[in-house]
DNA sequence: ATACACCTTTACGTAACGTAAATGTCAATA
DNA sequence: TATTGACATTTACGTTACGTAAAGGTGTAT
């Protein structure tokens, strides 16, 4: 059984060039070159080319399927469970890509479908960009930080600051909420605290705050699945309570 | 604000080579150029490069993000549900090799015991291959639709009926030979039906269907321990019988 | 004046081939 | 026997999103 790049490319399902390339970049050279210069592959090539083709299948790059086919006492086993942590780092990536995708999807037809939700969208995108702008403007006044001197520093600062009180804000909204779930009185001190503590969380992201917009955001918390999610994660009903609160403090709620 | 290239690089973290390359093919021109040539970005560039930064991070090719981002009017949520599902079909194709690659270590750390089962690993792959060039077909189908009208959509529509009649054929030929292995004739006339429905099945993959490549295909399935495993799976001695079937029906059987 | 950090363009390198282009070989046919 | 058509060969540019020089101009501080 000898075969020319067409015989083999066709068994084998690749092109001729890629053939030509196995060979070029060594990983695959033919068994012996005939009179008028032809490649002429043999049975021991075939299995080398199997078996090439299955750690591609696999996603191993060329440069290591090299290192594998060639050396034969090369460990196998332990450059694929290498290749393993690989492939599931990159999964990971792609399952958080396809999560952002869609979100951002949601929010994009969410713009157009409802007005609520219009805001909310806006939220979404002040969390991303958000994180952007602090990110980089951290770089920025590291850098800065080292060439200019300490003139940068007090943006730094400010950012960082900033940012904390961001976070610790975030955290004392969830605990009052908790406080308050205990009393079960939506319209009570702590519900009303919290309300009001969620409203300053959420000045750090809206530019210009509006009641409708908070009771809009609110009705989203029990609206949307991810974030009923999110803060039933604790306790369920907490959404419906935290809304409820908020509809209290922004005047907006309609039960009568 | 206004901005050099690095100072733009470092706000947003990305390269200065970056900002160039973004410039040269036109996705992110400077707002202005100086006297001495150099690139000077204002607010707007800064926008819009966030914006470009946030459909990156999604995995959007910079071809697909110029048209986001230089069409106003351009549907971004369809743009993107298309891109997910390009996520989706690699994530999937992930999952299928991280399997194999698990299934693989295991035979290897098993090596002696089940070198049959290691050969089988391989026919996936022309499964898969199958699989990239209907993928590969659907997307210059998609293209194709976009831009020369609805005249490729035959092809689109031939391409998804294609492979729903492959699958079908595929099935068809084991179920042919099941049913014509009781019979025990590879000479019988399902014998003979079950080698014509292989060579429908086959003109699927191969361009240019030839007796000799069939027939040579045939003894492959008893040669090669891969498709001996998988086809005697059923059943022992099916690879085999096909094998004689398909010598018949190429008329190029040897046995005297 | 010189050093040094910044800017510019040009251009090669990456991975794994696809896709010509220009040319040689083999078998069959007019 | 000349030609055709299907094969083979090598060379080399194109692909993506930049990284990395190289070679040189600009701006500011010493």
């Amino acid at each position: 059984m000898e075969y020319t790049v067409q015989k083999l490319g066709l068994l084998a399902g690749i092109s001729t060039r890629t053939l030509r390339y196995y060979d070029e970049i060594g990983i695959l050279k033919p068994a012996r070159i005939n009179s008028s210069g032809y490649r002429i592959y043999g049975r021991a090539e075939v299995d080398k080319l199997q078996q090439i083709l299955f750690y591609k299948e696999l996603g191993v790059s060329l440069e290591n399927i090299k290192d594998i086919v060639t050396a034969p006492s090369f460990d196998g086993s332990k450059a694929l469970k290498n290749h393993r942590e690989k492939l599931f780092d990159k999964r990971k990536q792609l399952d958080l890509l396809i999560t952002n995708v869609d979100k951002t999807i949601a929010l994009m037809e969410g713009k157009i479908i409802m007005t609520d939700k219009e805001k909310f969208a806006g939220f979404k995108q002040k969390m991303i960009d958000v994180n952007e702008k602090k990110y980089g403007k951290e770089i920025r006044a590291k850098y800065g930080d080292e060439r200019v001197g300490k003139s940068n520093k007090v943006i730094k600062d400010m950012t960082e600051e900033q940012y904390l009180q961001v976070e610790k804000l975030g955290a004392s909204v969830i605990e009052t909420l908790k406080a308050a779930m205990v009393t079960g009185d939506p319209a009570g001190e702590l519900a009303q605290k919290t309300a009001d503590l969620h409203r300053q969380w959420l000045s750090f992201y809206w530019d210009c705050y509006t009641k409708e917009a908070h009771a809009g955001l609110a009705q989203m918390y029990v609206d949307d699945e991810r974030f009923t999610a999110y803060y039933d994660k604790q306790q369920p009903g907490v959404a419906a309570f935290l809304r409820d609160a908020i509809l209290i403090y922004t005047g907006m709620g309609d039960f009568s």
